[in-house]
DNA sequence: CTGGGATATTTGACTGAGTCAGAGATACCG
DNA sequence: CGGTATCTCTGACTCAGTCAAATATCCCAG
């Protein structure tokens, strides 16, 4: 159950926090809560009180106190703000960033003596991991269209294509190795030898995360192309990825001057058919067959490019 | 710089924690720390005083007072510890017990309200993240050999094979596409069409996370083995898995009556060599050769199996 | 322009979580 | 047995953070 997951990991962390601000030194002659303050301070270009407050959501009454010591201690001035006369600009004095920049050293230290305990191989992974609960926690809105990026596979992309191919088809539909096995062939092929100019892979790429993928190649029947592996993480789904992926192959074969599109696939995969039926292409047969550890029906769909002159 | 991504993730996930304790009433009416006291009271077997005090860094007498308050309120019996007088050891009644429960369940309902906004595609994603966190952070102590498993391969594991493999000869010698392709090939072959008794595919899982691999086929040669594709991730080296695998395909190889057990490497896999020389294979041949983008030194190396009778 | 309601800030008064130091009892070690 | 460390408890304290009231200003509808 993953509310226990997020919970033994707030406990985790709750002491991990703990343990790095336990010594109190660290932010002395300051709190943690000032401390934060100033960070906020030097780092963020809006430095109304109010700001402040929001960002931090601290007490208004508490962070006029703060404010009031800082003054005092030399490291803000106050000047009520131009538009809003009820607010009150902050800004830092050089005193004031100098301390800043010392509390920040103190804090990188602290941190830096933690990370010194993880072994140098495990760290890349460590960020990753961080990044990855903070983006999937942060936002309650989810990613839009516009944050996915379609790029030429790099190395290890291939492999990424295989991998999550059989393992999402032995997820959803219990697909066995065979399947795994003929993906590996055709990746195989692909990379072993390819005419650049006419046969290409996409990866769909989220966040830096490879999230779909589909390869275009050269058919047996003359002056035709292949549509294969179509593939859109089941996370990813509902961004348009599918769609977007599958018109990269249709303008791409239509510009390098194949005449007909066609593709390969199997009844079960409702989601992927209608991206096809929405691009207009059409099923031209169907036939049962026994594969990968099921009973299948397998279509053949054929997209005509040059129905259309342009 | 790494110091900088663990502190903006200390900051997200402080105020992560602020978030979901924000409505006071979650512990009322107790404090989070006190129902910290009671979580670990109702889950730890060792519940003398001075176990809570180290568990959970309480002041002594701090958490004294604590258990003072939870005492009269009918939470907790003390009684002197037997093997040390000093000591006091704290039972929960059974209305501890249920309070416990009360607020665990409130806890529990916070965090579900939180993870009601991620959407659940991206859960799976956020609880592996949140291990991997937590898993590097907390040993100092590095994994040990027992932590690692071979098994066989699972769906998706020869998809994995080509990604790792492809990725860090990319990364460590700059290894171009043609080798993720050869890696392919070979992966698809097995896939295909393998004798499960004289071929086979091992994979070194580390806390659920494959790290390592190797394969076994027959040889164009007569009762000949070849070993392929070892490979263990650089976060894991230094715990004898490479060592691990290379003894199972020798173990299996002899087991079902090779009697030669050969392999291709290459001169830059200092690592690998060793481990080879250290199981008694035997350099055969050298040859250079223009690979993967790079001029490279390919070796054959060679073991007999049934030199040293059983 | 005006009155009503909302917002920004400040100050006073308070709460209560957590710390510190000392005392009593007991364990451990030579 | 004596000295030192450990466990627990209590008294005394600090200070982070909250709440409420007061003041000044903004914004909007009429």
């Amino acid at each position: 159950m993953t509310v226990q997951d997020i919970r033994a990991f707030n406990r985790f962390y709750t002491n991990v926090i703990g343990a790095l601000d336990y010594s109190r030194h660290l932010y002395a002659p300051y709190t943690l809560t000032e401390s934060r303050v100033l960070y906020e301070l030097a780092h963020s270009p809006r430095t109304d009180a109010a700001d402040l407050r929001a960002e931090l959501s601290l007490d208004a009454g508490y962070l006029s106190r703060i404010l009031n010591k800082f003054e005092q201690d030399g490291l803000i001035e106050r000047t009520t703000s131009r538009n809003d006369p009820r607010r009150r600009r902050v800004t830092l004095t050089a005193r004031g960033r100098e301390t800043g920049k010392l509390l920040e050293e103190r804090s990188n230290e602290a941190v830096g003596s933690l990370l010194a305990t993880v072994p140098a191989a495990e760290r890349p992974r460590l960020a990753e991991a961080m990044t990855t609960v903070r983006t999937i926690l942060s936002h309650g809105r989810p990613p839009r269209r516009e944050d996915v990026v379609l790029r030429e596979p790099g190395p290890g992309d291939l492999g990424w294509i295989v991998q999550r191919n059989a393992a999402l088809y032995a997820a959803e539909y219990g697909w066995n190795a065979d399947y795994e096995g003929l993906v590996a062939r055709i990746v195989a092929d692909f990379a072993e030898d390819h005419d650049p100019h006419l046969e290409r892979v996409w990866i769909a790429e989220l966040h830096g995360r490879p999230v779909g993928c589909v390869m275009c190649v050269r058919d047996e029947a003359p002056a035709t192309a292949r549509l294969r592996l179509l593939l859109v993480e089941p996370d990813a789904r509902g961004l348009g990825i599918g769609g977007r992926l599958v018109t990269s192959v249709i303008d791409f074969a239509r510009g390098v001057g194949y005449r007909d599109l066609v593709l390969w696939t199997n009844d079960v995969l409702a989601d992927a058919r209608r991206i096809y039926q929405r691009h207009g292409f059409a099923l031209v047969a169907e036939k049962p067959h026994r594969s990968f550890g099921k009973d299948l029906l397998g279509q053949d769909w054929r997209l005509e490019l040059h129905s259309t002159p342009e």
